[in-house]
RNA sequence: CGGGGUGUAGCUCAGUUGGAAGAGUGCACGGUUCGGGACCGUGAGGCCGGCGGUUCAAGUCCGCCCACCCCGACCA
């Protein structure tokens, strides 16, 4: 991709509004657009990462059984009403509209009671368990206040999973494999190292619900942590009888911010009982499906990234996520042959299959790009200029020094990254 | 939803006692530069958040509303 023709330019100044790091670099390095309060629009930068985070999920939640599917956005109000959900004293951030004839929708703020409905036509047997369905699509909800740029707004895209099991084993099993999964993901996000398993409310149906819980200033939760266990309590149900019952030592704990970036919850009969999926029993017994819910936003844990790799000039991608693998700067460009050297080296990483971010902007100074180099956060930044002769110049963004090679180690040295 | 703050050029902001709409940056054009946001010149760019009021006259004063940010409450 060449630079000058990306939609999604830097800004010199920072966005007057925004104090989270991750909402003042996101906005001034062109990734997203605020739209509204409470909703952005994502640049081919901020799409970039996002789908490497949805990748990095996608691939971990097939590798545990988990069957991708789509549901909608505008829903049933009946199904929701058969859990008692419908009405805005049980859930009080609906979205709701109308249809012509002025029968009420309700914009998706989750969706539990619809894939319990659709289950109904796929689970009529125990032969048909366990099953696992997910989805990555936008929830709405009307939060009286929203936070933090991307880290909480009123519309965003979710990953949610749902598991449905013929027996409570079944589902502690799948929880715990859910568990790994998130962890081998926030590893991957290059969050993991800050990431914290942390028990939480359970609501109806079980004792504990868990959060995975990134330590970070700009997190809007408070949690007790052990980092020694790398075990966490939400402040929501941090008591006596809870440090006891994780076997915590209350010495060894101490309060911290963290951003929530997954949680999963045990449903157990929650959903399935009022609207009625249930299975026949090798004793041809009816029973109801028990039931797990699974969910990760790809744009608050976007977020979580920015605020945990960043500097005074930018931001620092962990290559997994980076939008583009390599940065690469051409200068004096419009000097003698310069320009067909750069572009060289750019037709050379791209016929070799390396994403590649080439600033070719020729009325721009040096300064400039190595700004906007450092800004963008790619973790390779590579120069072409007059002074690099036939080799060329390398530099990771979290170190301050530059190493010059030739063509032909390239490839293996952004391979090696 | 309670409290606080802010709305003026694409962005960041100044605008005195009510008396001709400003700067920096970005953008366009011309020229000098060319390895860390360099410089000179020219130019385009405004519903001063909205509605109403006071006044000969409102960006400025008054009222109502809206939007955005921060703190708190809330967060299946």
């Amino acid at each position: 991709m060449k630079y000058s023709q990306l939609i999604g330019k830097t800004n010199k100044e920072s966005p007057k509004d925004e104090i989270n790091r991750s909402a003042e670099f996101l906005i001034k390095g062109g990734f997203i657009h605020k739209e509204i309060a409470g909703a952005y629009a994502f640049l081919p930068l901020g799409l970039k990462v996002l789908n490497n985070i949805v990748r990095i999920i996608r691939e971990e939640m097939n590798a545990i059984g988990g069957q991708e599917l789509f549901l909608s956005s505008l829903q049933n109000p009946e199904v929701w009403d058969k859990c008692n959900r419908w009405s805005d004293d049980s859930m009080d951030i609906w979205f709701k509209t109308k249809l012509k004839n002025g029968s009420e929708l309700g914009l998706a703020a989750t969706h539990e009671e619809p894939i319990t409905n659709l289950m109904r036509s796929q689970i009529k047997s125990y032969r048909d368990l366990p099953v696992y369905a997910f989805q990555f699509q936008t929830k709405f909800r009307n939060e009286t206040r929203v936070k933090g740029g991307i880290l909480r707004t009123r519309e965003f895209l979710m990953k949610d999973l749902y598991s449905f099991n013929k027996d409570e084993e079944g589902l502690n099993d799948f929880y715990e494999k859910a568990k790994e999964a998130y962890i081998k993901i926030f590893n991957r996000a290059g969050i993991g190292h800050k990431t914290y398993l942390t028990f939480a409310s359970g609501g109806t149906f079980s004792k504990y619900s868990h959060e995975f819980q990134t330590e970070c200033e700009a997190g809007e939760d408070t949690v007790y942590l052990d980092r020694k266990k790398r075990l966490a309590v939400n402040k929501e149900v941090f008591t006596e009888e809870v440090v006891k019952d994780l076997g915590l030592d209350r010495e060894n704990i101490e309060e911290i911010n963290a951003i929530e970036v997954g949680n999963i919850f045990k449903q157990m009969t929650k959903f399935s009982e009022p609207l009625g999926l249930s299975y026949l029993d090798s004793d041809g017994n009816k029973k109801p499906v028990i039931m797990g819910a699974y969910g990760i936003g790809p744009a608050r844990v976007m977020a979580t990234i920015v605020e945990l790799h960043h500097d005074d000039k930018g931001i620092i991608w962990p290559q997994s996520v980076s939008p583009f693998q390599v940065h690469l700067i051409g200068l004096n460009l419009e000097n003698n042959g310069a320009r067909e050297k750069a572009d060289e080296v750019y037709n050379y990483l791209k016929d070799n299959n390396i994403d590649v971010l080439y600033d070719d902007r020729i009325d721009t100074t040096t300064g400039e790009k190595f700004s906007d180099a450092d800004l963008i956060g790619i973790p390779l930044r590579l120069v072409v200029s007059k002074n690099t002769g036939e080799n060329i110049e390398i530099k990771r963004r979290q170190e301050n020094t530059v190493s010059i090679i030739s063509k032909d180690e390239l490839l293996k040295l952004i391979h090696n990254s």
